[in-house]
DNA sequence: CCTACCGATCGGTAGG
DNA sequence: CCTACCGATCGGTAGG
């Protein structure tokens, strides 16, 4: 879960080096909570240092111990809540093996997995492409994982959609857009919940689907 | 189509003044492309005054002669693109009166019109919060004119949906997301035409709701 | 007296 | 783990 680009960590515990504090997982945690509140209000260009590092009640200077520079911020955002995503998918995955109801469950771990994570979307939807193509790259593999399990189901569900139908796609990322889509309007505690907005949009796909497909 | 936000038309054609260059609103719109194409490539905030000035190959004085500040670009650019889509869904729909096909023409005429306005299709999703609240209202007006296009067309096509019914608004912001969402995977020339896509996006919407509702 | 346009530079802030 | 700064560049505006 944790970042790439900050400092190494210590791999002996003996030695001169200076040990690495008791907190230091935590306050990386905390530093990017707070980053990715910030970012997420105000875009990433426009979100400073300055400010995420007051959001902390720590220095500048100290941000830039736990991250080398904004950019692995914004890369470990992205990447531990798309790890994040591809975790609560696949426990899915363990636990409902029939086609239709697999769907269903995949759909409901991504808006569970949300709830708590919509700083995360935001920013995993808006500010990705701020950053260099290698690291997106990296974050890009990792939505392919996600796509993949979904195409997956959904080829079980609806067995037309496999053997290289032109379907497949256009109907993998119909799906995801519509979830994708789903937190500029949707409100907690509104009309639809997040398990009927599941639902719905479970049913549209796979309605939809076995019509085109027949 | 031409911004509010510039300086004003002239209303006398006698007079000492000045007189509007003939070639005003030809080069108000030029600015307002490579505006629209660096604002998409690289962001509102990266994109600088300099770099579209350059583009353009005029001075970034006379940029600010035709739009007050970077704000009015991005202003402009998104309610022209608004304008534009919402005249369209209202042509499509004059010439058909049928429910389902009428849903149709609906998406048949967004995906089109988006064909030649990439780049202001991702400025209105990604850069309209950079606007100030105000601004961003106006054009948020523009986007629900739209929304009611749709939920109407769906309430026609699906009579079930109409009346309040909760399901309204997440069916017609499912067919908003797949719609929206479609510039991150459409190609053109690809297996799966515009054309195609609309007859998908709206199959999996018409059979979804009608089985939602049933 | 408004509009069209230039070269030069302003005050302020970004990431580091 | 901080204060003090930097080189670069931003959006916007001056006089003419």
């Amino acid at each position: 879960m944790r970042g790439g680009l900050g400092p190494p960590r210590e791999t002996t515990e003996s030695g001169m080096a200076r040990p690495r504090a008791d907190d230091y997982d935590e306050k990386r945690k905390v530093i990017l909570k707070a980053s990715a509140e910030l970012f997420a209000e105000h875009g990433f260009d426009r979100a400073s240092m300055n400010q995420i590092a007051l959001a902390c009640g720590v220095s500048k200077a100290l941000v830039y111990h736990y991250y080398a520079n904004k950019d692995a911020l914004l890369f470990d955002i992205i990447r531990d809540h798309l790890d994040d995503l591809i975790a609560s998918v696949e426990e899915a995955g363990e636990t409902h093996a029939d086609g239709e109801e697999r769907l269903l469950a995949f759909v409901n771990a991504l808006l569970d997995a949300y709830r708590d994570a919509n700083a995360e979307h935001k920013i995993q939807i808006n500010e990705m492409k701020r950053l260099p193509e290698p690291q997106q790259e990296e974050l890009k593999a990792r939505e392919r994982v996600l796509v993949k399990h979904f195409a997956a189901a959904l080829c079980q569900a609806v067995p037309a959609l496999s053997g290289g139908s032109p379907l497949l796609m256009p109907v993998t990322m119909s799906l995801f857009g519509m979830v994708n889509w789903h937190y500029l309007w949707f409100r907690e505690g509104g009309a639809v919940s997040r398990e009927d907005y599941a639902r719905i949009a479970t049913r549209l796909i796979l309605d939809g689907a076995r019509s085109l497909a027949g």
